[in-house]
DNA sequence: CCTATACATTACAGTAAGGTCTGGTTGGAC
DNA sequence: GTCCAACCAGACCTTACTGTAATGTATAGG
């Protein structure tokens, strides 16, 4: 559950494509230098995040990179979906059951729940902060995550038990 | 930022330890059947666990684990912090400066923000969750995290920007 | 004592992730 | 048409994580 390398290179070289103009582009070495990046290692987050849509391309003597869509409608938290993949994804329960076929706590799990509601934390805040709002400094950021931190997740939640058919507890 | 498998099952074995009465233990093996884990996986992680400091072992013939604080005085961060590390720990900036000794935006970094208020909400939802929480089933889960979920931060927050110095914006 | 049981420790193999390197393709400039 | 900058793609290497194996050490019971 730690931050990785990805996720935060990967946001550094948006950041910056964040502040381009419009009809501005940048070139993979124009980020590796700004970033302190290898070359190599810019091209790899930059393929990444075009297959993820989050950029697009343009080839060429005067091709570069730009953003897919206004600053202001990238959240982060899309941007760490392609990056980093996700805290808790569906799949998890499936592939770690131990050395059985079905998890032993397959059909009440309170892990899941603890599981699926950090997601759902994570999710609040990272969605409500976008590319744009990373390019002011430290102390405006801290205004809006004041925000932001404060997430209602309960409806989220009651609608999931909602679909959970719960054994009698012994 | 994924949830790795060591705190998935690091964690289920101590749901299992936590339902023990005053003077049980638990064996390795215990551990393993009822967990469906490999012996010397289980040895693994209880080993983690015991270094950490979350449970206390006796060896010999009628050995076995114990905790070694009640279940409700165990959360589940602290468990986290041992089995998986944090999500954002001060060291990070320093091992994620790219090529430079220093990261490029030392000085004022809006992202560096943003993790931090990450972890103050991750810490806020885990601490308030502990081993004895876990016991009971889905339906009760959801009850607790709703209120744990909806996190105030904003002191927390305060409180650290005050020691920033900023410098003056461009 | 001696033995069976159970924890303790170290080393090792398999797998995934992070970064690097190399050759290929595209497209504008001259 | 030729050249070159820049993106594209895949293979490759290094590192960390995950799980396994084997050996050592401590205690209870006969």
């Amino acid at each position: 559950m730690k931050l990785s390398a990805q996720e935060e290179y990967g946001l550094r070289c948006l950041i910056h494509m964040a502040r381009l103009q419009e009809g501005e582009s940048l070139s993979i070495p124009e980020i590796s230098k700004a970033e302190g990046l290898s070359i190599p290692n810019v091209a790899k987050l930059m393929r990444l995040l075009r297959l993820g849509g989050i950029v697009t391309s343009v080839r060429g003597q005067a091709g570069g990179y730009t953003l897919a869509q206004p600053a202001e409608q990238i959240s982060v938290g899309s941007v760490m979906d392609v990056l980093g993949g996700r805290f808790f994804s569906p799949k998890f329960c499936d592939r770690h059951s131990g050395l059985g076929k079905v998890c032993t706590h397959a059909t009440d799990c309170a892990l899941r729940v603890l599981w699926t509601t950090v997601q759902e934390v994570l999710d609040g805040v990272l969605r409500k902060v976008t590319l744009k709002d990373l390019l002011c400094g430290e102390h405006d950021m801290s205004r809006l995550l004041e925000q932001a931190s404060s997430v209602q997740i309960q409806p989220l939640l009651r609608a999931k038990m909602h679909d959970c058919v719960l054994p009698p507890q012994v």
